[in-house]
DNA sequence: TAGATTGTTAATCGATTAACAATC
DNA sequence: TAGATTGTTAATCGATTAACAATC
């Protein structure tokens, strides 16, 4: 009944891993070993092996992992290989940012819709799609099945928007309102909180920084 | 002399304390237990003061933790008392959506030029910043105090651009273009890479739908 | 067959949680 | 002082790395 349970540590590496998969098969390279992956990627071989391994064999003792065969393995296991419509929430520079990022489509993340809450905007267009007022959202989520929202809108209405959305039958979430959003079990939310990777950043340079202050006092 | 390193673990969870502590600040909260803190950011109360005992202890027995005085410090730790000058290099709908993030601004983050190849967007401007050719990026440099870059451009250009950054003294890179940046020890590169969050989510999204098949089909 | 390399088990390392003595 | 709650040590858990037998 309950199937091993992968980590998120390990769905967090596979996109990175398809993306070299995708960059050798443009090569036109046919196989690779886990040893040689490693030293590309700069991770252990026994990681990928173990990585791997959670998904069952894709590869071959003696032989290696055959590229092509991986990398449509890996797209499968994160979904690829579906369609997924998604809207945007929030029609303002990032929303019609990822509204014009044409890369999703070519991974199957279909856009579908816009809202924003400024009327003067409804009825715009964004890549061919139709602003839409946000009084519309529930009937357009019952017209059109959608997978994803995403939300680009300021923190103030996001929970509220994520009740709608939930209400209507959504079960994911690209969050990008700098706000944790409360959601039932079983309704998926991936946060992007774009100022939480600058502070990262920012304390990852001030400390370096700091470090070498120390350091040349102390030569 | 070795102090002793702080966990990236650690560093990723304090912009969410920030964001809880600044909020109960605002609410006019001025002291919170590690316990209330627990309940209120669904994480344990041992990770808590754990978290914080990294750094020095910021709490006092049997009081708890003074609000006011913990997001000054917890800003402190992550630099946000420095300013750090920042430009953009792609001027595409993405950069233009971070240069017009005026939150930024609030917390240190000084937008102060911005770049682009396109020579047909020279002299506009985002925000009251300037486009400006790449030929003068490194003159810029040269001339102002910058400390972070942050790539919006396609991943194409990404790897060749961030020598030209390092190369000119800039330590931070805040990378969204699509690529592994390899960069010198002692330079700084914080991800976004958006695709892969999306297919993280995509994942996340397959796994429960499979899941609830076998369960209904079992029950 | 011999060599290469996986799949997998065992060992290690690091991060999280629990427990409690110190102390406000 | 008694009660509360931290700071910190010890126990547990999970993730990473190492080792090697299985096998192509």
């Amino acid at each position: 009944m309950e199937e091993k349970e992968i980590s998120q540590a390990v769905i967090g590496r596979l996109p990175r891993y398809l993306r070299y998969l995708g960059e050798l098969k443009d090569e036109g390279i046919e196989r690779i070993s886990s040893q040689e992956l490693s030293e590309l990627m700069k991770v252990t071989a026994s990681q990928i092996r173990q990585d791997f391994n959670n998904f069952g064999g894709f590869g071959q003792q003696g032989y290696g992992y055959n590229v092509e065969y991986l990398y449509h393995e890996i797209g499968r296991i994160l979904g690829l290989d579906r369609r997924h419509n998604f809207i945007i929430i929030g029609a303002g520079n990032l929303g019609r940012a990822l509204g014009n990022y044409i890369n999703f489509e070519r991974r199957g993340f279909i856009f579908k819709g816009m809202f924003d809450t400024n009327p003067q905007l409804a009825g715009r267009e964004v890549r061919g799609v139709r602003i839409m007022p946000m009084e519309e959202l529930e009937q357009f989520l019952q017209d059109n099945d959608i997978d994803i929202a995403v939300l680009t809108i300021p923190k103030t209405g996001a929970v509220e928007v994520a009740g709608r959305l939930v209400k209507n039958g959504v079960r994911a979430i690209w969050n990008f309102a700098h706000v944790d959003l409360n959601v039932p079990e079983g309704v998926q939310v991936e946060n992007v909180h774009l100022s939480d990777s600058l502070m990262k950043l920012s304390y990852n340079t001030s400390r370096y920084m700091k470090e070498n202050e120390r350091d040349s006092e102390t030569a």
